[in-house]
RNA sequence: GGUGCGUUAGUUCAGUUGGUUAGAAUACAUGCCUGUCACGCAUGGGGUCACGAGUUCGAGUCUCGUACGCACCGCCA
């Protein structure tokens, strides 16, 4: 038997006993004549305790092991002199009588501690080694509790885990696809799936009922820190419901998880439901976070046309923020703020500012442009106190502005601390619109995606102003990032070909895309909806983590490759001859 | 496709106005040390300053390009 306990495991109620320990040496301490070693696996840390006086030659061999060597260790449970409180294994200590080096290793590249010395790029490399640190290692253990979470809740509602086929056809709507050629069918290829939205919606046709499953998702573009080209969503799909079933349904497992996994009351009450547009008017996005207020005011009425600032008075848009007690900024902390709304990525023209005094008087980057009245409404607008800061932005597309707006709030709240990682704040955004305009193919998209039920009363609208169908969609968001989203599908094949054509597919097109499926909904397919967890980020949220690449054991890098594996990588002409394939020149 | 920041010892980083032999911490090696636990002390080895070109009497430092990394915009039904 390699080990009789873990290193995490021993207590003072276990000194006397004979124990055999195997695992990684952490650090030795030599000490003159005695040397201490913590002997380390994922369950925590034990010493080790070497005399020469006792035995020389055990010491010695002591001596000479160097980090990372995998050890085992056969020896006496002893009560320490003195003991570690820093430590749960810190009242006792191993008095070893063997010694076995089951594997030297090389000095890693970087110490496997809490704070690592390693860079990203190294911890990728070494991942191996990565992992081994305790934290790293703790969001894994998080993610794998997680899952057996919401299997078990899932479980306990009558859902059943279902694979689906890794291996799909290519679906051009949405995201690129990774295809994957097929040998047997030269010239063909396969598809990774994106989600496993049709195979759920054919499960739901298939009578399944309740249906989930924890699945690999793959899609082809760039990556983020909350943005891997392979992820993992929880796939949900229930029939016989409504809107409301899924979101009480998926409410209740919500406060589970975090209860369960989490150890955080959301409390009984129901989570916020804001329609899309109320969401995108007060803060600007359709994934507000709501741990802090800062909403936005509309000033259009208070300084459009009511000066000579030509800047409001062109505007499409101007709105404001109110951050209290932020009054005695200085000019170079306003500066940067405005050199944030300018940089590139917010990409505003230059942001006002007014600060209200302590007598109530307003002072302002536009004084000379308007009259104190107009200034003392402004504040009286923003509902603006003695010692606030009113920041303003314009801009002739009311859209892009407010997203700058949300910019400058979320910045705001971060320089405020309004957004503490322990503390959660979600709500269901609800009520989009079932299509967006795309400039780039000139044609309305799916905003949801394709199969995405209208809301019963916007069916007439489909072919009126199409532009105005709100959706039967839903996500769930918090603290700012969309955690999951679902919608109410289509499960009538008329309707469906009729979203396809206002989509812009032929008749013929939608037939050779999607006829698999609104075929089968003409074989009885119930009333189905549904919705998918983005599991990384979940779990992310749950462990207060800036990438989801921390919860992910072998994560890409920002150019979708596998730094370890050396992936993706060349292969075989012999292969390619097998596929049929032929590589165009590479064009650098 | 684009923007910003970065690349110096095994590692994490500092490096002033362009000027002699490029530093610190840590890791590593050797020695000392019998109760350490981020042990301590001493000594030592370790550098293609990412790569290429340019400016200059002289470049780690300035300019341009390339590669790579990170963050972001576009993109992500």
């Amino acid at each position: 038997m390699y080990r009789t306990k873990t290193c995490g495991q021993l207590r003072i109620s276990d000194v006397g006993q004979q124990v055999t320990l195997a695992g990684w040496v952490q650090r030795t301490r030599k000490m003159g004549g005695m040397t201490f070693v913590d002997l380390r696996d994922r369950y925590g840390i034990t010493q080790l305790v070497f005399n020469e006086e006792t035995d020389k030659a055990l010491c010695d061999e002591a001596n000479k092991l160097g980090r990372e060597f995998v050890i085992q260790v056969v020896g006496t449970v002893n009560e320490r002199y003195n003991k570690n409180p820093k430590m749960p294994t810190g009242d006792i200590e191993i008095i070893v009588s063997t010694l076995t080096v089951l594997n030297a290793s090389l000095t890693p590249p970087f110490t496997i501690e809490e704070n690592s010395d390693g860079g990203d790029e190294l911890r990728m490399k070494y991942r191996y080694l990565d992992l081994r640190r305790s934290n790293v290692r703790a969001n894994l253990e998080l993610r794998h509790k997680f899952c057996l979470a919401v299997r078990h809740f899932l479980d306990s509602k009558g859902f059943l885990e279902i694979e689906t086929p890794v291996l799909v056809g290519s679906t051009p709507e949405g995201a690129r696809d990774f295809i994957v050629p097929s040998r047997m069918n030269p010239g063909q290829f396969y598809a990774l799936p994106q989600s496993p939205q049709t195979l759920k919606q054919l499960l739901m046709v298939a009578g399944m009922d309740r249906y989930f499953q924890i699945v690999k998702c793959f899609r082809d573009e760039d990556l983020r820190a909350d943005r891997q080209p392979e992820f993992t969503q929880i796939d949900c799909e229930m029939s016989f419901v409504e809107q409301d079933d899924i979101i009480r349904t998926f409410e209740e497992m919500t406060k589970y998880l975090f209860k369960e996994v989490r150890g955080y009351d959301l409390g009984e009450a129901p989570f916020l439901r804001m329609p899309w547009l109320e969401a995108m008017t007060r803060f600007g996005s359709d994934k507000p976070d709501m741990r802090f207020g800062m909403e936005f005011v509309e000033l259009m009425d208070v300084l459009k046309g009511t000066g000579e600032f030509g800047v409001f008075n062109e505007a499409a848009y101007i709105g404001g923020i109110c951050a209290k007690g932020c009054a005695a900024y200085t000019r170079k902390q306003i500066d940067e703020l405005t050199n944030f709304v300018k940089s590139p990525q917010i990409g505003a023209k230059g942001l006002v500012y007014a600060r209200v005094a302590e007598d109530g008087s307003v002072k302002s980057s536009v004084d000379k442009f308007y009259t104190s009245e107009v200034l003392s409404r402004l504040a009286q607008k923003m509902q603006a106190e003695p010692g606030d800061l009113i920041l303003i932005i314009s801009g002739p597309d009311a859209m892009k502005a407010r997203k700058q707006l949300c910019e400058l709030r979320l910045l705001m709240g971060d320089r405020l601390g309004l957004r503490d990682k322990n503390k959660f704040a979600l709500l269901w955004v609800v009520d989009f619109p079932m299509f967006e305009w795309s400039d780039e193919e000139q044609r309305l998209m799916a905003m949801h995606h394709p199969f995405t039920a209208p809301k019963p009363s916007d069916i007439p609208k489909l072919d009126t102003d199409p532009a105005s169908v709100l959706a039967d969609a839903y996500d769930m968001v918090c603290n700012g990032v969309e955690v999951g989203g679902g919608s109410i599908r289509i499960h009538d094949a008329v309707l469906q070909a009729k979203i396809f054509e206002v989509l812009g597919f032929t008749p013929e097109k939608a037939q050779e895309q999607f006829g698999f499926l609104m075929n089968a909904f003409k074989y009885g397919a119930p009333p189905h909806g549904g919705l998918a967890y983005g599991l990384d980020r979940f779990v992310s949220l749950f462990a207060g983590l800036d990438s989801i690449r921390d919860c992910i054991a072998f994560p890409k890098n920002n150019s979708g490759r596998d730094v370890m594996l050396d992936a993706p990588s060349a292969v075989d002409q012999a292969q390619l001859d097998e596929l049929k394939l032929m590589l165009a020149p590479v064009e650098k």
